[in-house]
RNA sequence: GGGAGCUUAGCUCAGCUGGUUCAGAGCACCUGCCUUACAAGCAGGGGGUCACAGGUUCGAACCCUGUAGCUCCCA
């Protein structure tokens, strides 16, 4: 069979996704087995595959099939969440593009048009991670708008409700004008933007005086309800009592005195707009000032304000200072920095907003979510976002969970004519608690974070809100608390926080043991990689050029844990680099002939090379075992894959498979023995285990062209290689040793120009005649023979390694000149840290404090110091 | 304005409890090789005042203080 020079990923994927699918390889059921689980972050229908989901669901499913592999029942959940505000938006404006407005659809019409949407795109994201290799158990796929997921929501709204742990109110909040509804407080981003100060004067009544505010915002003027002075500011004292005339509207109000006021910003004077900035809101409330609403929904002014009416706030805002202007009453106009919020889902500025909204009371739920984490019983990895997580829990608000929307679960509040409200599942029951069938339902929807908060119970368990913990199903019995979950530090709060308020809440329980946060994908210059920046690639173009194991590879080697990752396609092409690596050590394996036992006489012995390299890599595999599992145990992956990624390039390839190749003779290969061939299989298919988790495809393409194998007997489901129980470390120290030799021939061999065919000779000073890994080292640096004296040796290149001399007889190939340089630079460079080493030791202070380990580690540099002096000296005097 | 974190080679990062002349990895770079597994490769090599300034210590990349720059979160 011939196998292609250069490793293929298109074909091997395909095939074995099927394989795995079709073989359920995924598929998890409840057993005595130790689960392992994780949910994953729900990615938006609205979505497509970008890099934040490759990273997230590349880390996602290494843990899962590394678990697998482990022997656990390991279970991955994927499923989509609806995610309102977004694919609301989304659905709007295709429907205004076939030229339908939202305002002429009944809720029910719409939300016909967002389910087809839904059915149509809602599933892109799943698909597209199939390509990436993700292994979860898609017959347990769920979305968050499901009815019996639904249900649960609405379920935990009542069961709140009934608690008291939910209210209605009015409250400033943040009002998305284009997606026309509340936004949380954590959807709001503030952007740094170029703004006007305009400075406004504003008469006193029965006065010519004027008193000057200063104002980002004039179109909201005409809500204005008062003027606010600090008490202390000596500028403003005699104006006590007094009232102030507002512009445009020439309303009179108040001036009032509050300390809350900042004398130095601005005039020291602020204009009170209680309906349209909270701190001006606080004040309201604090001075009983009137509210005036003068903005309507869409961010246009309101009939309330009384002038500028329908007008755009921006359009509105530009006018006023015209008009203003005019009128003589602005002072100046400042060019100022400020924060001003956008909607994270709209991009639209948010206008703080009066309004009656559904609230969580977060004090006493969040209670003990906060406690899970600070006592460890949630892990945040990395450590550092413990803080972030305790400084938020320990200043939460309280949460506001209704939308104004119609795409997601609606609110079942009920309401009559009188004014009564109550909660209750079904529009019989409400009229029952009414006691009048003239009722309406809350028009709004539960923000979709008050949906996905239960996403780790009602995936498993949708009933588990109805039913209680006690009464949970076989599946959450047994997959609940899931074990690791990973995510993003973006959405700490508005989600992993809250799933863990809600498993507290209906199971007692954490909903996970592990949180995993990722780093933002950012380009190389590290920008954030977004669409309209258009700086991201696209997932799918990246796995057609360099694999699906390429990428992965790629992503992870990059990826420390809550760090950024400044993502750049070489990595990949890294990472497709070490496929082909692998797929080549493969071809080398494959195209031995082995003998086969019948040959007699020497050919068919094994040679000692052989036989030594492999007792070495035995050990070598484990002690690098060790380290890998270490890694994953504390989710350091980028160190889990660069060490398995230099076991296998480094030590398998480069040192393993160059000792074991058979020579060439007469430009023919020679046959392997048996023995060594079939030690050389178990490696390659303990490597592809331990490469299995990061490169799912080429491991499994490799695990069945190596050998004819049962259905069921693949990699995916292979048990994880095993440490062995004793390790050599002699055998490993020995065989550095060895490589340090080959590498100082070979540049020995480099810097005299010598032919890597021409054979040379290796003489070590020592007693001994013979140690363990001669016969490698003859192969790898080409000697033709390696042998031991007591004598110094006289025109040979000279070297140590650690306290053995060594030489290398080169005839007439010795530069006296240059010898005694290099020797001399070396004897100089000893002599230094000898020095450094008995000044330590010669210090008192060390020697009483240090601990006797530590000296024992410095006396020892010392006496090896000191013979390597002793030895340098010695080839100098030679020399001379 | 409040809080958290970061700054180590050209780039991306390790460096866990202070203890090798402790400064390390991968990539990139330079030199020589198309040596029949692999040029997506092989062999070899150069490269850093650990942001800066003080301090603690026998000993500091690591601990403390301050300064500068960057990032994120909250208001």
């Amino acid at each position: 069979m011939e196998i292609e020079k250069v490793y293929n990923p298109t074909k091997a994927e395909q095939t074995w996704y099927q394989y795995w699918l079709d073989k359920q390889f995924f598929k998890s059921t409840p057993d005595n087995r130790t689960p392992y689980t994780i949910v994953i972050p729900p990615p938006n229908v609205t979505g497509v595959l970008h890099m934040g989901h490759m990273l997230n669901n590349t880390i996602q499913d290494v843990l899962i099939r590394r678990a697998r592999m482990l022997g656990y029942n390991a279970c991955w959940v994927p499923g989509t969440d609806h995610a309102s505000i977004a694919t609301e938006a989304k659905v709007v404006a295709l429907l205004k593009e076939k030229g339908i407005d939202k305002k002429s659809l009944s809720r029910e019409e719409f939300l016909k048009h967002a389910w087809d949407w839904k059915e149509k795109y809602g599933g892109i994201i799943l698909e597209q991670l199939k390509k990436l290799g993700a292994s979860c158990d898609w017959d347990r796929t769920r979305f968050t708008m499901e009815n019996d997921l639904s249900e649960a929501v609405i379920d935990v709204f009542i069961d709140l409700y009934n608690k008291g742990q939910i209210y209605r109110g009015v409250r400033m909040v943040n009002w998305d004008p284009q997606g026309l509804t509340a936004v949380s407080d954590e959807e709001v981003l503030h952007k740094e933007a170029n703004s006007k100060l305009v400075y406004v004067k504003y008469q006193i009544e029965n006065s010519n005086d004027f008193i000057t505010i200063a104002t980002t915002r004039p179109e909201t003027i005409m809500g204005d309800t008062a003027v606010c002075v600090n008490p202390n500011d000596e500028r403003y004292k005699h104006l006590k009592g007094k009232n102030v005339i507002v512009p445009v509207v020439n309303r009179v109000v108040p001036l009032i005195f509050d300390e809350y006021v900042d004398a130095t910003f601005g005039t020291g004077a602020l204009k009170v707009t209680p309906a349209h900035d909270i701190n001006d809101f606080n004040l309201g409330q604090k001075h009983k000032l009137q509210t005036i609403d003068a903005l309507n929904p869409n961010g246009t002014i309101s009939e309330a304000a009384g002038a500028y009416i329908g007008m755009d706030r921006f359009a509105c805002r530009k006018q006023i200072i015209i008009d203003l202007t005019e009128q003589g009453l602005v002072e100046k106009v400042e060019e100022i920095k400020n924060k001003v919020g956008y909607s994270e889902r709209t991009n639209s500025v948010i206008e703080p907003r009066l309004s009656m909204q559904w609230f969580l009371k977060m004090d006493k739920v969040s209670k003990p979510a906060l406690e899970a984490v600070l006592s460890g019983d949630v892990k945040l990895i990395p450590e550092k976002f413990i803080n972030t997580y305790k400084h938020w829990m320990e200043n939460v608000h309280d949460w506001c969970i209704s939308r104004q929307l119609w795409w997601g679960q609606r609110i079942p509040a009920w309401y009559d004519n009188q004014g009564n409200t109550v909660v209750a599942k079904t529009r019989s029951e409400a009229e029952v608690l009414l006691k009048t069938k003239d009722i309406k339902q809350d028009e709004d929807v539960l923000d979709t974070w008050f949906s996905s908060w239960l996403w780790p119970l009602t995936v498993f368990d949708p009933k588990i809100i109805q039913n209680g913990w006690d009464k949970a199903n076989a599946d959450l019995k047994y997959y609940y608390p899931t074990n690791d979950l990973v995510t993003a530090p973006e959405i700490l709060f508005f989600w992993v926080a809250r799933m863990i308020i809600a498993g507290k809440e209906y199971t007692g329980q954490k909903p996970f043991t592990n949180v995993y946060l990722t780093g933002i994908v950012r380009d190389k210059l590290g920008r954030k990689m977004s669409k309209s920046l258009g700086n991201s690639p696209d997932p799918l173009d990246l796995i057609a050029k360099y694999g699906a194991d390429g990428v992965r590879v790629g992503m992870l080697l990059c990826s420390p844990a809550g760090n950024d990752l400044m993502f750049d396609e070489s990595y990949c092409e890294q990472g497709r680099n070490f496929a082909n690596k692998v797929w080549n050590a493969f071809r080398l394996i494959k195209g031995f002939e082995v003998e086969n036992g019948t040959l007699s006489g020497a050919e068919n012995k094994q040679p000692e090379s052989s036989k030594v390299a492999i007792t070495w890599f035995e050990n070598r595999l484990s002690e690098q075992l060790e380290i890998i599992n270490e890694h994953y145990s504390k989710y350091r992956m980028s160190d889990a894959l660069m060490t398995t990624y230099k076991l296998v390039w480094d030590d398998f390839c480069a040192w393993y498979l160059e000792a074991i190749k058979p020579e060439f003779v007469d430009g023919k290969a020679q046959p392997i023995d048996k023995a060594t061939y079939d030690a050389t299989i178990d490696f390659l298919e303990s490597l592809l285990k331990l490469m299995h988790p990061w490169m799912p495809f080429i491991t499994e393409e490799i695990w069945h062209l190596l050998k004819t194998r049962d259905e069921k007997d693949c990699v995916i489901i292979a048990e994880w290689t095993k440490i062995k129980s004793s390790l050599d470390k002699t055998l490993l120290d020995k065989f550095e040793i060895a490589k340090e030799l080959v590498t100082t021939v070979r540049n020995v061999r480099a810097q005299k120009q010598l032919s890597p065919k021409e054979k040379l000779v290796v003489i070590e000073k020592s007693n001994v005649d013979k140690s363990y890994f001669d016969s490698v080292i003859i192969k790898l640096a080409n000697l033709s023979a390696f042998n031991y004296s007591n004598e110094k040796v006289d025109g040979a290149f000279a070297f140590q390694i650690k306290t053995t001399e060594f030489f290398i007889p080169l005839a007439n190939n010795i530069n006296k000149e240059e010898e005694i340089a290099r020797l001399t630079k070396e004897l100089e460079y000893n002599q230094g840290f000898l020095q450094s080493v008995q000044k330590k030791l010669a210090n008192e202070k060390f020697v009483a404090n240090a601990k006797p380990e530590v000296i024992a580690i410095e006396r020892k540099k010392e006496s090896d110091a000191l013979s390597k002096i002793n030895a340098i000296s010695e080839a100098l005097k030679q020399m001379n």
